[in-house]
RNA sequence: GCCCUCGUAGCUCAGCAGGAUAGAGCAAUCGCCUCCUAAGCGAUAGGUCACAGGUUCGACUCCUGUCGAGGGCGCCA
């Protein structure tokens, strides 16, 4: 409907320019926007104003202009000149009562469009290591991103959504030396856990598993695995040189073939644990893109030499540096460390011009927000390459701000001190988690108040729109059940007696769902879905409290069922594409 | 110190590429079920949009500065 406004008014603008009122180049798709007050018609423009200087001529008598230029349209009911210079439109019933047939024959694609033109996008997102289970923190990421995904998809966007998998690095070998340490003492040797191992129950498990399958068979000595081991932290060490010589030397102990096998025991366990997690979570993806496979590949040294053939790297201290900042980086960034290894950061160049090969138009990643600074460096290191770094968007999701008893909850994934998404998933259920996780701005810091969501989680907005959903189900419930017959044919029915202002409002934000899933998509802001459902979900409850349905005047019953059962449709593809649930009983 | 994000009602947040009187939800007070689910509805009250300048017909929105909150600044991942 905006849309078609919006073609009218462009069409008026060339017809003026045509005429010489206004300057050729002052032509521009107009701005539309939805009125806050009903007294101002539905939609207004101010291309009026905006013209007004172009055109050296008074906002009001250009708008004049602007009207007596405008094709002709049933759509239309009235067009007003208002304030300084605004249009306003006011919709005629015939487009009100155009709607709700529309709503009901589009059905599940109502509200989606193609605007995307099938234009490839990958989302990337939460990517947590797979050293421990996800915690809420990752909750979001996993909300936002799969949201943001559904929404593009629901434009017409072809999108792919990937999981980088980091199975390669440093803190995969903590956890495997975590694993076969825990293993050592269900063994019952005897020894200190290292401070900066995995702590959590997930490893006792791990460990538990090895020894249940293969009792013995990886034992070893305690004081063979520590003999000469520097001090860790608690004894006046230092931790990471603790935990770096038990690495070395639980690899050295096992030999590479038997490392591997807890490595691999360990990387699986979790990874399946954690694909299991988000598919309960509603969160599936089309790929698991493995970092190792990039180093395998030979992708992660290609990057490098393309790197080095553009002249952008050079050696200091015996590592090999990327001059970043030739691209506004704040400063240079390693890529081969003095012993020889790629640094996390060169997997990083590889996997992201890896997407780029892979063809897509763009590419989003969505990242804790910790990891800002992160950002320039990447585009740096596309431009760098030869690529598009317009091509890449980066969405920073703000952490989750636990609090619980009204304190702070500390959370390391090392100490195994976290709130686990499973556990929340089981306390508030997927669809009070889905929907609170999105109903703030990604960039917003977010507190989330476990007692709340836990303990009362009836407050939760989510059943305030699927209660209208069960509601609107109920109704037709009842009807069957007092056997009252109503048209099936949308089309044969008379909106006309739709004239209640609750209908109207209704119709309105019914109107505008479209509209709503465009901006969703195109800003990534899922919550201004949210936000929608629940001004919608208001205005049901509203008409349901004011008026009845099953009535004994066939005609607006008629009307009136099938109001209500387009506002279930959009109530339904609104939860729909938020991946929550649609129940039809409450 | 430098960089990023944020600062709107007692609390948690909306406010859409600047637009017509700043909006919800909790919490507070008062009402509404002989009637399609009260997980609901209505009403009242609550605001120098952190502060100071600037840009213009017009600023919560854009720019600069100050103050405050959180985060980031490794040959870690």
């Amino acid at each position: 409907m905006k849309k078609q406004i919006e073609q009218l008014v462009l069409t008026a603008l060339q017809r003026l320019a045509a005429d010489g009122v206004i300057p050729q180049q002052a032509i521009h798709t107009p701005k539309i926007e939805r009125t806050r007050d009903p007294k101002h018609g539905d939609f207004a423009t101010n291309t009026a104003m905006v013209l007004a200087k172009p055109a050296r001529k008074p906002p009001r008598e250009l708008a004049q202009a602007l009207l007596d230029a405008l094709p002709a349209s049933d759509l239309l009911e009235r067009c007003d000149i208002a304030g300084p210079g605004f249009i306003n439109f006011t919709l005629s019933a015939a487009a009100h009562h155009r709607l709700v047939p529309t709503i009901l024959a589009q059905g599940h694609d109502y509200g989606r469009s193609d605007l995307g033109k099938g234009k490839r996008v990958q989302v990337e997102f939460v990517s947590a290591n797979p050293t421990g289970p996800l915690h809420v923190g990752h909750g979001r990421g996993a909300a936002y991103g799969s949201v943001v995904a559904d929404l593009l998809e629901a434009i017409g966007f072809d999108v792919h959504r990937e999981y980088y998998v980091n199975d390669a690095g440093r803190q995969m070998d903590i956890l495997a030396t975590s694993v076969w340490l825990r293993y050592l003492e269900l063994c019952d040797e005897t020894l200190t856990f290292p401070a900066n191992g995995y702590k959590g129950d997930y490893v006792w498990d791990i460990a538990a598993t090895l020894h249940r399958d293969h009792r013995e068979a990886y034992k070893q000595a305690a004081e063979a695995v520590f003999d000469g081991i520097p001090a860790d932290e608690p004894d006046g060490g230092d931790k990471e040189n603790h935990i770096d010589a038990l690495i070395d030397r639980s690899k050295r102990l096992l030999g590479d073939n038997r490392y591997r096998f807890v490595f691999e025991l360990g990387l699986n366990t979790i990874l399946d644990d954690i694909r299991d997690d988000l598919s309960l979570f509603g969160v599936n993806y089309d790929e698991w893109y493995s970092e190792r496979s990039l180093t395998e590949s030979g992708a992660v040294n290609k990057a490098i030499e393309r790197l080095r053939a553009s002249n952008r790297l050079y050696e200091k201290e015996g590592a090999l540096w990327f001059r970043s900042t030739d691209f506004g980086d704040e400063k240079d960034r390693v890529v081969v460390r003095d012993n020889g290894q790629t640094t996390y950061f060169a997997s990083d160049i590889a996997y992201h011009m890896d997407k780029l090969e892979r063809g897509f138009d763009r590419v989003i990643d969505v990242w804790g927000a910790d990891h800002h600074g992160y950002v320039p460096r990447v585009k740096a290191a596309l431009q760098a390459l030869g690529d598009d770094p317009s091509k890449l968007d980066v969405l920073l999701v703000q952490f989750a701000i636990l609090y619980r008893g009204g304190e702070k909850v500390q959370m390391s994934t090392r100490s195994g001190q976290f709130v686990t998404l499973r556990e929340l998933r089981k306390e508030v259920g997927a669809d009070a988690a889905r929907f609170f996780y999105v109903m703030r701005k990604c960039e917003q810091h977010m507190d989330f108040d476990l007692d709340l969501a836990k303990s009362e989680s009836s407050d939760n907005p989510v059943y305030y729109v699927q209660y209208a959903h069960a509601r609107i189900c109920s109704v037709f419930q009842q009807a069957a059940e007092q056997q009252i017959r109503f048209e099936s044919e949308p089309n044969a029915v008379d909106y006309g007696r739709l004239s209640e202002p609750h209908e109207q409002s209704l119709l309105t934000s019914l109107a505008k769902y479209p509209e709503i899933i465009e901006s969703a998509a195109l800003n990534e802001e899922p919550h201004q879905l949210t936000h929608y459902l629940r001004e919608l979900a208001n205005d049901f409850h509203t008409y349901y409290n004011a008026h009845k349905f099953l009535i004994d005047d066939t005609r607006l019953r008629d009307a009136r069922l099938h109001l209500i059962l387009a506002t279930r449709q959009v109530v339904r593809n609104g939860l729909n594409l938020l991946g929550v649930t649609a129940p039809e009983k409450m």
